[in-house]
DNA sequence: TATGAATGAGTATTCATTCAT
DNA sequence: GATGAATGAATACTCATTCAT
């Protein structure tokens, strides 16, 4: 369960040789957004380079022309989708800042947001996650987006900190949103099996696990 | 993310045409555990049925024998796996119930035990996982034997409904089995990605989801 | 131009998955045919793998079954017009035992002798050596092959060591085997280009090696 | 082995649109000693145009503005390297000419000199003879450059002519080019396979073929 | 003239499944 | 029943060549 992907660290930034304008630049688009869609549509595994290029109205060639392999196209898909949603973080944290007037409205608003960002963006997430069992680089870059979560969250949440009733805050912290993000991702399908519930509809999840985190922020172990 | 695959079910009893006794029975065994083995090993992506073969000294002819399918095969495994987790689950309820003498105590037991639990059958919950992410049959069974568990814990759990604080004593009982139970299993890798967590150990995990889980039940929203 | 393929000794031995008898026997005789018709019609280049199939009536999967890849395929094609060439040398080494009445009879039966053999298996033997050249297995066996010859040659000439007037009969025999050798194949075309000569056909040659080899012989250096 | 080839003549001559001055003569250069070493280090096989453009900073578009196809660059690299050796080998006639004081001394001296000009020039040569395999002009021009040397070798030789015992002097010579020109050859692998010889290193193989050639010339079959 | 993005035919290889023995 | 040889669709990847800019 620990780290054995350290190594893979260096090969993450290299973002397909992405063109900066014209027609290089839609087809390099359309690249993406054909494999994105795929990603989506038909998962991980019935995922062909065929498929893209035919959606993608490219040639073969040419996706090979910008990327060194299949891996590769997915690991930009999963880059930018990445961008995208560390930017959705961000503005969230904003939010959260400004409506804020207690730790437990704080909590509450920040459980609702993630799971609604989760939410949002489960149909590629879904994908990711399964590729992230056999690519360690999309391993990596899913540690990463999620570690950099963490930290926003932390210091968001720690801006509150004197209302924690938790002995040891930070610890405290990690484990809302580890616990809210596992619960939810969970929902939505990430770990793939018993994406159900019998009656708690996720309604009910989001809000169980909003007191849940709230009340253990506050009381701690009391 | 709910049911649409209720349709499934009628292909949910076949175990594979078993032999009572003998030889055949001993090849049928030798499948099924080169089978698990293999799947634990390598996990879904390289699983190919002339491993399986070679590995369990049976021809593949004799597989499909026994199977329709390599479909087939991996779900037989699972149902074996799966009767194992069950006595296992029963044995845990009963534990609990013994030692439990109150709430507090009851849900940091159980807490404790589901993740002991989920650790030990990790290494073929994992590919499991994995499968039913295209396999229907193998997610409708993996959600059977969820909601058996749901089933289980709840009356547990109920069985010392009044000193649980929360309004909806079922759905917090729910929530708290979802709660942990999704916690562990992103640990665990169940999910697969972020698998990490900076700090918190799989030490840390248990205790902090016990002191979440018995202060949600106690305390309700307060 | 020295040894750099030590390594590669042990995985001279395996002859593909060589069945012994039947249907199997028959297709896998077809896979070989065809490849040895193909190789040596379309050279090293044009060889694929479907056209081979095609040409056998074999299915690719077939071939995977018998060979490990395409490499290994047209390695065992080698071992196979090896061990024929073996034979012929062994029967080229008995004619000339039997034949040589003196030193200056014996060179030039076996001069003889070498260039008609070569000539006879030249067809498959430019294929190969062109392999040799990106193939290290193909390179160690074919090196193996020379070895054996120069080997059989070598006690073959120095039956008659008291006729040689070179002060280091071993060497002399060595230089005689590897000059015919040389000659021979290159105008067989195993280097490929200048495979010519302007006036000098193949009898010339022939008559003129068998002289520069016997009074080399005969004569040392003086 | 004979003459298939007669019709290539014709596509013999032109040397690329070769540009006289300027930039475009500097990125001609570039192109052609790019190919020149991409040959070299990689042989035949692995020789990508793609390659080129990188390595000598050109666009494959201008490549092909010089050149009609991949074949005719590498011809035009062949062009070149033969130009260079006829310059070589006329030193080296010259050389000859000056130092030889016999017969004997002139093959001598000639077998070391063309042993160590084949060694200076095997590199190039190596691909160049595999490449003649496939490419009916690269064979063309390589045969005419032997002729050519073929040629300037005898003329030489004949000057001595009165010291030759062998009744076809004409004959003779041809031959011992042939059979010198052969047996380095193949030592330096142009032949690919069977490059090797037991105890034989180059120094002796020198020595031994100048032996043999100086005593055939002299003795012919005495 | 120069560029290099785009093309797409071609190829080795894998593996679930079938079926003659 | 049991065997494992045979099948062939599917798929990632390469590279010479073209052509719009």
């Amino acid at each position: 369960m620990v780290d054995e992907d350290q190594e893979v660290e260096p090969l993450l930034n290299p973002t397909g040789r992405e063109p900066k304008q014209g027609r290089s630049r839609a087809s390099f688009e359309r690249m993406l957004a054909a494999a994105t869609d795929l990603l989506i549509e038909r998962g991980n595994d019935d995922f062909a380079l065929t498929d893209v290029a035919k959606r993608g109205k490219v040639s073969i060639g040419s996706i090979y022309c910008r990327f060194d392999s299949k891996d590769d196209l997915i690991q930009a898909v999963q880059r930018r989708v990445m961008e995208r949603m560390a930017d959705e973080e961000a503005e969230m944290i904003g939010r959260l800042t400004d409506k804020s007037t207690s730790l437990d409205v704080l909590v509450r608003n920040f459980v609702e947001e993630l799971a609604e960002f989760l939410k949002r963006n489960a149909p590629v997430l879904r994908p990711m996650m399964l590729r992230a069992s056999s690519d360690p680089v999309v391993r990596a870059m899913g540690r990463k987006g999620y570690d950099s979560l963490v930290e926003k969250v932390m210091s968001t949440l720690l801006s509150r900190r004197d209302e924690i009733g938790h002995e040891l805050p930070e610890l405290a912290c990690e484990m809302t949103l580890r616990i809210a993000y596992s619960a939810f991702a969970r929902y939505l399908g990430f770990g793939t099996v018993g994406d159900t519930g019998t009656k708690a509809d996720w309604k009910n999840l989001k809000t169980e696990v909003g007191v849940m985190c709230s009340t253990y922020l506050r009381n701690g172990n009391r």
